[in-house]
Order: structure tokens, then C-alpha cells, then sequence
DNA sequence: ACCTGAACACCGTTCAAGT
DNA sequence: ACCTGAACACCGTTCAAGT
């Protein structure tokens, strides 16, 4: 039994490299697609180049998978079981705070899974215990079924859009002839205009560097929870 | 003579089909992108395309342009000012909402506009006005600078993270065919580890349309104001 | 049922050469 | 300075045919 379990586990990999190619299947095809984008990215994924590393033709791929976005949903099952589940306190709304976090911190090293869930859609199974203990939590603060949905959703929004932009932050870091525009685009002449932009100017990478998600996640937090942040929370 | 100044002035178009193609300018090109994204989104861009359509060689635009990545970040200038600039509110809260929403609205329009800004620059700086205005508004309720900024920045991926995933499920509505993931994927095994999930999957569908970004931003920038928002905005 | 070969209709960008 | 032609090294996907 512990065989049979260790066998259907382990997943297929590219072993015997020497007869023929055999006959592929989805699995290969997703873990192969999944290692391009850890190891180079969304922009390094093709069709094609899925298709050599599995050792067949690119029409081959098109039996397991619709088409490309179809095989990039795919390649997230399976990643949030990758990152160990934090212990998380008891406290409702530090709860949600420590999941929310969690779940920003993840996706911070999985640079490639931002891009993919832009696609829209929760594919990965192993990720929903976030969402359950997100909504759960938000109801033992008080809300209602359908206002700790909203709240996981607007959380959600923070912690996506955070790592978009720090994400786009680092690309434009990385490139040094990439040219600037805000704030080197304003002159002195919009200090009339946009006085506090201009006042701020110096500041404002600085500014973006300090920026913490967990801090702005805190005060999003007590606005969602509204009233009921201050519901007593029996201290046993 | 008259006809040089006629001919340098004039955007350029397909107005003479006859003679051999005249120099480019820039402005001609990132208008001619604008107008290929407006009508037909980010994917229908080329660097091919918008040579064609401008009468030259795909590598004349490198004259003018450092790759596409910089043609599109150019295209965003001067969209802000398509939208007509709203009256505000006085009260800085409602202003700072007011603000936000607006800039919301702006961009719901703008579907290819939201594509690349996450891209990650303000290269617009016709919309430099909606960051001075959140920016000012939070300093007059009471937020330091700094706070403000950050506040911003955080209202800024509420907005963003609502646009992205409203036009991804708009993507879903208009392919029929397109698999559906969560919540179809739960089954009733799975109502031991996700109770609130399962008990809510019948409505989800519902709540993603009930979302509203107003209402939510209200809560956000309640959270976002802290104490400050309780602080006398002092009428005169 | 599953896979292949060839083809269609494209990409972004470099390079050396022209005017 | 500005533009062109040809080339390089790719794309996603369709179709008809093979086993």
C-alpha cells in the first residue's frame, strides 16, 4: 500500500530518455510548462517550445489542452501546495490579516503565477483554504456571508495589485536604459498644478520602496471590518 | 513652400495613396498604435501592423521608438484628457472617493489602457491630476504626506485589481466554450475543509456581479483614514 | 484515439546597406 | 539622419493524413 501510493504520487518525469518518444500525457505537458515559467517566465512559454522539451510535435499538445491559456491555468494546480501552511492565530481578525499576508508572501516568489492569475480565474485547488479562511474569518469579525466575499475580494485586490507593480518595479530596475517618466516628466512650471507631487518628487521612489503591504493591509482591514472591528472579540 | 508647411503640419493619414511614402513622424505612429488598441485591444498590436498602417517598414518605428514596450507607454499620453475633468466635492473625504471612483470609471472604458498600465508607469501626465487630488485630499484629512501617498498607492490597486479581474471575467462571459474552474470544482467531499466556500458556491456568480468598487472603496478609505478620519475638518 | 508534417499567417528585432 | 530589404529566430493554430 505504501508503494502503490509512492507510485501514483511521483510524478512522471522524463526518466527514460532512450526508446522512441511515447505517448505523452497531460501531466508531462503541464509539469514541463510549469518548470519554463519557475525557471524563465510567462514570456519563455510557448507552444512549441513545450512541445520539444516533451519530446513531440507542438499539434501533439492540442489532444491534452484547448489552447494556450487553457495549458497556463493549468500549470497552477498544485502550486500553493508548494509553500507550507502557516500556523494562524485564533484571533479572527488577525486571522485574515495572517492569511492575507500569507498569501501575498507566496505569490511574491512566484512571479510567474501573478501573471497567470491575471487570466481571472481560481484554478488551483490547494489554494482555497486561503479564501475559506479569508470569508470565515471575516464572519466571525461580524459580516455577513456576502460582505466577507466582498472583503476577500477587495483584499485580494490589494495584495494582487501590490505584487503587479512591485513586480513591474523590479523589471524596470533591471533594464537601466529604460526611460522614466513619473516623477522626472514634471517641470517646475506644475508645481502650480500638481504642488503636492511636485513637493513630493524627491521622495517618491523612496516612497515606493517603503511601501508595506502588510501595514496598508491592516488599515484596509479595519475599514472592511467597518463596526464590527469593535464587537467584542471575548477574550476567552 | 505652402506646400511643405501644409504637408509638415497635417497628420499625415492615407490621404495621397499615390506618391511613394513620406517620413514619419512620431506623433503619427503613436497615434496610429492609439487607434489600432482602441478599436482592437492590446493583442491586436504589432510593431508590423502599425508600420503598415503608417505607409513605412516595420524598422522605420525604431527611428522613432526604443521597442514596443515604449510605443505602448507613449500611447497612454493624452488619454486622461479624452475624459472630461469632473466637479469635485469640497469635503476631502468625499473628494478623495470622488476622485477615485472617477478615475475607476475612466478606465473601465479603457480596457487596452488597463492592459498596459500594468506595464507599471505614469506616463500620462494628463492624469497626474487624480494622483494630486487623492494625494491632497488625504493630507487634508489629517494623513501626513508620506501616509497619503501610501494611501493612494493602496486605492490605486483596489481600482486596478477591480478593473483586471472585471475584464477577465468579461473575457470568460464572451468564450462559452471556456472551462469554469471555481466554484464548479468543489464537490460535497469538500465541505468539510471549505464549509463557507461550499455553502456559498450557489451565489458566487451573484456576489462577483453585486461587487461593488463605490461601496468597497468607501470601506477602504475609511481603514485608510484611520483616526484622522474623526479629526475636525475644520469648515472655515 | 492519438500523433505527425506541412502549411498558414503571423511575430520582434538585428544588421548592413542605401539616400 | 532617416529609411529600406533581407534575414534571423521565432510564434499559435488549422488541416488532412497517418497509425
Amino acid at each position: 500500500m505504501a508503494e502503490e501510493a509512492e507510485g501514483a504520487e511521483e510524478p512522471v518525469k522524463k526518466k527514460r530518455g532512450v526508446g522512441r518518444p511515447r505517448r505523452v500525457d497531460t501531466e508531462t505537458i503541464v509539469a514541463t510548462a510549469r518548470r519554463i515559467l519557475t525557471e524563465e517566465g510567462v514570456a519563455a512559454l510557448s507552444m512549441r517550445r513545450v512541445a520539444k522539451e516533451v519530446g513531440t510535435t507542438p499539434m501533439a499538445l492540442y489532444h491534452h489542452v484547448r489552447d494556450k491559456d487553457d495549458l497556463l491555468m493549468l500549470t497552477l494546480s498544485g502550486t500553493a501546495a508548494t509553500t507550507p501552511r502557516p500556523e494562524l492565530p485564533a484571533e479572527p481578525r488577525e486571522r485574515l490579516l495572517a492569511v492575507s499576508l500569507h498569501m501575498h508572501d507566496t505569490l511574491a516568489r512566484l512571479p510567474w503565477v501573478v501573471e497567470v492569475l491575471g487570466l481571472g480565474d481560481l484554478t488551483d485547488k490547494g489554494a482555497l483554504w486561503m479564501v475559506e479562511e479569508i470569508v470565515g474569518a471575516g464572519i466571525d469579525c461580524g459580516l455577513t456571508p456576502a460582505d466577507a466575499v466582498r472583503a476577500y475580494r477587495t483584499i485580494w485586490h490589494c495584495v494582487y495589485g501590490d505584487l503587479v507593480f512591485r513586480q513591474a518595479m523590479r523589471r524596470r530596475a533591471e533594464d537601466p536604459d529604460r526611460k522614466r517618466y513619473f516623477p522626472d516628466m514634471l517641470t517646475e512650471a506644475d508645481a502650480d498644478e500638481l504642488p503636492h507631487l511636485a513637493a513630493l518628487a524627491g521622495r517618491w521612489d523612496e516612497l515606493t520602496e517603503d511601501y508595506d503591504v502588510a501595514h496598508q493591509l491592516g488599515a484596509v482591514v479595519d475599514g472592511l471590518l467597518g463596526r464590527a472591528e469593535r464587537a467584542p472579540t471575548s477574550p476567552g
